[in-house]
DNA sequence: CTGAAAGCGCTTACAG
DNA sequence: CTGAAAGCGCTTACAG
């Protein structure tokens, strides 16, 4: 592997030169600049990242702390965010959290002497004081923090979510319409801060419309099981609803499975509406009623804030993106 | 950030001292290592990775090229091979080919700067001339490489991988044992390496029985809008069939989909089988008869091949794991 | 068993 | 505009 001193050495220039021509760091004269380039082709020669990491006390690399991949809301968000990044010029070191609050505050513990260049929080869980103040400790020595679905713009951390709570007061108010006046909410509640939003759109609704029932919040996690036993223990419990809000689409899958095992029709006597709006919702049977989301926007805005953030301070501002009722045959 | 130096001045000891209590690289008296590791607590001290991968010429990071987190399949990959490595103190730095030939030039070319640990390619599509040349000469560089879901060992990278033939062939002969004389199969052949192994298991068992027809192979990508595509040609076609083998669960369920909305009955005038056995077949309606998959004993291999590489050269070995059929209401 | 010193491959004040 | 030199934070022959 050639280094940038046998660049230098061949080009006949400082190793500083050629330092500054591939960096583009400083005005280097046409003449110098263009043996260097032409030595630098010859040899295939490519910076150190590890050596330019080291000297300039940061690397290029960004971490993903991902909530769950085997979800496929983060498996897509996680695609797009490489995608976005990698055109930046931006390494993507993965960090699967599941869910575990241990795991996330290991790799805290991990991060300052990684010199990333920043960290992407795309979590939905809620986050501990302790891990918070990682985090805010982490901004402050130089890593750039962003939320990636969760606000924590209280926190001075930039945040890009979407709209959450709107949501789900929209497509309850849409299942209102349709005459429903008993509509349960399958989702992960009290441990999940955007659940909770989502919930809390859900309740607004139906408190307004003076149909709100305790009885009929179920709060489970987000994998197709925890749809399917939240309304297998509803049917059995005798519990009545003709509508159902769910805190993701595979949720709604679950619970679309579980009335089917027990004879109830989809639409006709129990609506689903899902949320996320994964790519296999269009193909399930009822395909499923759900509400839209934006990764590949999402990731978009990440991949610009990380360009802003190489020039300037990121002030910690909420980017929100919008959201809207995707109908289809199950609502 | 404290640095090694002001450990070893602290504790009155050299910095290779320090290093080699650190890393146990060496034997160290108990005084000194005593010494050492209690400055090391005060001080919160952590080696810095970049500084080591610099002298060291290699760093602890492994690069996960993976075809297409968007696929279940990968996402499920992805998620235990990131859990396996870290068990094994290894971060992931992850690439998404994503199908695209070009992505994985690009990266290959990065790579031996890089200072990579090793490279998982984790692709089913075929791989070039152009691109096996390159990963060949990473090997030679001393990058760890190995396949996963791909058998390369006539490259001598060493393979973990599942049975693709033989699992066709088994769920092939389920279906002819149930009846079926005309057998679909709809799923990625030519461009797929992994794909083409399940497509020859299929034809291998029709043709066997007699009952291969060529107008009944489908060759189509992996998402679920191929499998409904594919079977509304078909359809349209005046094509009868009375079986369907499918590729990957998600072009099952496309292809199942498709069924219901021309009113055909599944399985009872068609009977479905899909591949890998993605989380959600078990919730779909009719549930999904597939083939199993063990994405955790493929991460589990791989780590302990990377613990074995870090003392010894690894043969380029080929593990296989077995997948077997699950029945369920589809087929 | 321990330490002094070189060096991994860059970047960046500093001086001119 | 250009170069000499220091230094980022480690590890590892080498010598004792």
């Amino acid at each position: 592997m050639a280094t940038l001193i046998d660049v230098a050495r061949k080009a006949g220039v400082s190793s500083a030169t050629v330092s500054r021509v591939l960096n583009g760091t400083a005005v280097v004269s046409a003449e110098m600049s263009e043996k260097v380039l032409t030595v630098v082709k010859e040899l295939g020669f490519q910076l150190n990242p590890m050596a330019q990491g080291l000297r300039k006390g940061q690397t290029n690399t960004v971490a993903l702390l991902v909530g769950d991949i085997g979800q496929t809301h983060f498996a897509e968000l996680t695609m797009h965010v490489q995608a976005a990044l990698e055109s930046t010029g931006i390494d993507l070191l993965l960090f699967n959290i599941g869910h575990n609050e241990d795991r996330l505050l290991d790799f805290l513990k991990r991060a300052v002497v990684m010199r990333l260049r920043g960290i992407v929080v795309a979590l939905s869980d809620n986050i501990s004081k302790d891990a918070t103040s990682q985090l805010v400790a982490l901004a402050e020595s130089g890593i750039q923090i962003v939320s990636l679905g969760q606000n924590l713009t209280r926190h001075k951390i930039p945040s890009i979510v979407h709209e959450e709570r709107a949501a789900t007061v929209r497509s309850v108010s849409y299942l209102l319409k349709l005459g429903h006046k008993r509509i349960a909410y399958v989702g992960s509640i009290k441990r999940s801060a955007v659940g909770n939003a989502r919930f809390l759109g859900y309740k607004a609704a139906l408190v307004k419309a003076g149909a709100f029932h305790q009885e009929l919040v179920w709060d489970f996690s987000y994998r197709y099981a925890a749809g399917q036993n939240a309304v297998l223990r509803a049917l059995d419990a005798g519990l009545r609803f003709t509508g159902l809000q769910a805190g993701s689409d595979e949720l709604a899958m679950g619970a679309v499975a579980a009335l089917k095992d027990r004879s109830i029709a989809v639409p006709d006597e129990v609506a689903v509406v899902g949320f996320g709006d994964i790519g296999m919702g269009a193909y399930a049977r009822p395909s499923l009623t759900t509400i839209s989301s934006h990764p590949e926007l999402a990731a978009q805005a990440l991949s610009q804030l990380f360009k802003r953030a190489a020039t300037e301070a990121i002030p910690p501002s909420l980017t929100t993106l919008q959201r809207s009722l995707v109908c289809r045959e199950s609502g």
